[in-house]
DNA sequence: TCAATCCCAAGTAAACCACTCGGTTTTCTA
DNA sequence: TAGAAAACCGAGTGGTTTACTTGGGATTGA
């Protein structure tokens, strides 16, 4: 019951371009979002290709290029971003959100349903945080940081 | 985000352990339990090796031994199965339910929060079930299939 | 032009998974 | 008391996944 690094890797960069999303966003080079979240470069330009592809992020080629978001961050739910690099949450395939592959037909798997409710207990919480929700946090953590 | 088979299997194992425990348990052979939920016996044992040394079950050696809970089903939870063989319930390491390893400290982590949720909406589940609760869901269910 | 930047494909070491194999030990029953 | 049924034990294994690295090529602003 782990994330992979692509998740936790794919979220903290779309973060990082969510806190950076002005009325006017520039490109943000992946270079810089790797440096500030602690990441391998080349490996997150693996994951955020695939955020790319899936139209979350929009890129811009060439010098002073870089990564905006596609959407604002109010439109951009933290499921999205899980789903995109982890594909479909599902505990077990034969629970998974999308296409759920077929159980042992011969009787009924009991353990089944526990692991759809634990599925859609994942996915509520995951569908229910959008970037924006993280960037109102964080901006609440640094003032209680400055406050206390 | 996915279960392995060791959760999987161990939990059909002690479900069929939970359904054959009568006021007075008789052992069952893990061959049994193994043809009854279609698992491979030798992987099994290894999995069952670890229910045992956790607690919850007793084995009996010998020609008409076996296995049987070490607790009635209504004392046994899904999540104490899970744990024992998959491990605390932790989608990042610096979320796990039991010693968390040190987050990188520089910067306070705003998506450890939503990791810390998805753990205890997990625990929350698999917690709310007993061995029993799936021992009755069972039941209704072959009863639901005569009367249909 | 040239440096910054995105884009792409392949390789790789280590870990993990889902088993299998080949035994030893214990204990009930005939 | 032999023999079979069962638990117990440890090593091996082929395949997949993970988390990268390496080494380039294509695009574009200054």
């Amino acid at each position: 019951m782990r994330l992979s690094t692509k998740g936790h890797y794919g979220l903290k960069a779309m973060f990082d371009l969510a806190m950076h999303y002005g009325s006017e966003p520039l490109p943000i080079p992946l270079k810089v979002i790797a440096e500030r979240q602690g990441i391998s470069e080349h490996y997150l330009e693996q994951l955020i290709a695939v955020l790319r592809k899936i139209g979350l992020v929009k890129s811009i080629r060439g010098a002073q290029g870089g990564y905006i978001l596609a959407r604002p961050p109010s439109q951009i739910k933290v499921g999205d971003v899980i789903r995109a690099l982890e594909g479909p949450i599902a505990p077990l395939d034969c629970v998974s959100e999308f296409e759920p592959t077929a159980c042992e037909k011969e009787h009924y798997c009991i353990s089944r349903d526990i692991w759809a409710r634990v599925r859609d207990s994942i996915a509520e919480v995951l569908d229910s945080i959008t970037l924006e929700d993280m960037c109102r946090d964080a901006a609440k953590v640094s003032t209680d940081r400055v406050e206390s």
